[in-house]
DNA sequence: AGCAAGTGTTTTACTTGTAAAGCATGCGGG
DNA sequence: CCCGCATGCTTTACAAGTAAAACACTTGCT
């Protein structure tokens, strides 16, 4: 279709390329260039989960519960349900659910609050830091292999430039806290 | 707690860097380079998907549906439910359960083919595919402006390098297909 | 022809997330 | 004091995805 397809001259072709191609030429008045970006920022996740995944099932965990569990790990003190709700950026259910497996388990613990009796407080085990501490490594591990093929310098870049999309995003979307 | 955070410089902080800097204080020994770039893209995905929703919403479809609706429109013919499995990376289950209520409301028809009586042929409806092309200019123009942050070079850039990881990821991830 | 194995699609049972309502508790004004 | 409203968390009813089994049909071997 292209006349200027050309050759492998280095990037390979990645499908969010042949999608925008068959929409430009369904719609040629369309600026499709934010594809180019957002498309891939979508596949890209969906393909890093699915793929980080793998060492977390190994351990029984999903990613939304090592998310929980980092962040208790993470901050190193105990953290209320809604903390959690804000640090994990889930809903208050989905946090309660994921909390009551997670008790079950034995990988975090929860207490009462004496002041206020409506708050909880949780906090992981000593398995549950172990499990954290066990998985992280495995998994920057199999992150830095995945990322092995951007050169040191695309690597910077990259994440400057997701760092500066990211901060515009939380400012327009997750709205100023203030 | 860091010497070098400097003032705003034009990089407003986004909740990664601040993720980073607490896992960095308490597992100093590890690299978590990484996270930079997948922690960024991760809730980069989850930030535009719940965003972008909004204008999919008013028109009574999730993301995966208009996905499907998509495929449809920019490849230009019928596709039988697998084709579609592939084209919108869902499973097959998935697929029949959106072409079920897609066809429920109008938005697209089947037809079985003529010689193999196990395949199904999807079309858009001229109602699906007005639909479709009603959103898609929306969606694009929401999507110009979520990136109009950023400079055009830096777009450039990173739709480069987002297609270069991508490229890697579907290449080792995706299995080459051969 | 007739049957085993393969392919395309759907169904089933189950898991997980969500929105909205429901409880229990705390706080401030009359 | 106590009533109304706000807050923190949980429950409920439901929507949507998945893996694995089931189903329907085709194909190739004999």
């Amino acid at each position: 279709m292209t006349a200027t397809n050309g050759g492998p001259t280095g990037t390979r072709q990645d499908t969010v390329a042949a999608v925008v191609r068959q929409w430009q030429s369904v719609h040629p008045d369309l600026d499709t260039a934010p594809m180019e970006i957002i498309g891939r920022i979508n596949r890209c996740a969906a393909l890093l989960q699915q793929a980080e995944d793998a060492p977390l099932r190994r351990a029984g965990l999903s990613r939304p519960e090592f998310d929980l569990l980092g962040a208790l790990r993470r901050t190193g003190h105990e953290l209320t349900p809604s903390e959690l709700t804000r640090e994990t950026f889930s809903s208050g259910a989905a946090v309660t659910k994921r909390l009551k497996q997670l008790t079950e388990r034995g990988l975090v613990e929860r207490r009462g609050d004496t002041r206020d009796r409506r708050v909880a407080h949780v906090r992981l085990t000593d398995a549950g830091r172990d499990l954290v501490d066990g998985i992280l490594p495995e998994q920057l591990a199999y992150e830095t292999t995945v990322l092995s093929g951007l050169a040191p310098q695309g690597k910077d870049e990259l994440a400057t430039l997701l760092g500066e999309l990211l901060g515009e995003l939380e400012g327009r979307l997750g709205a100023p806290r203030g």
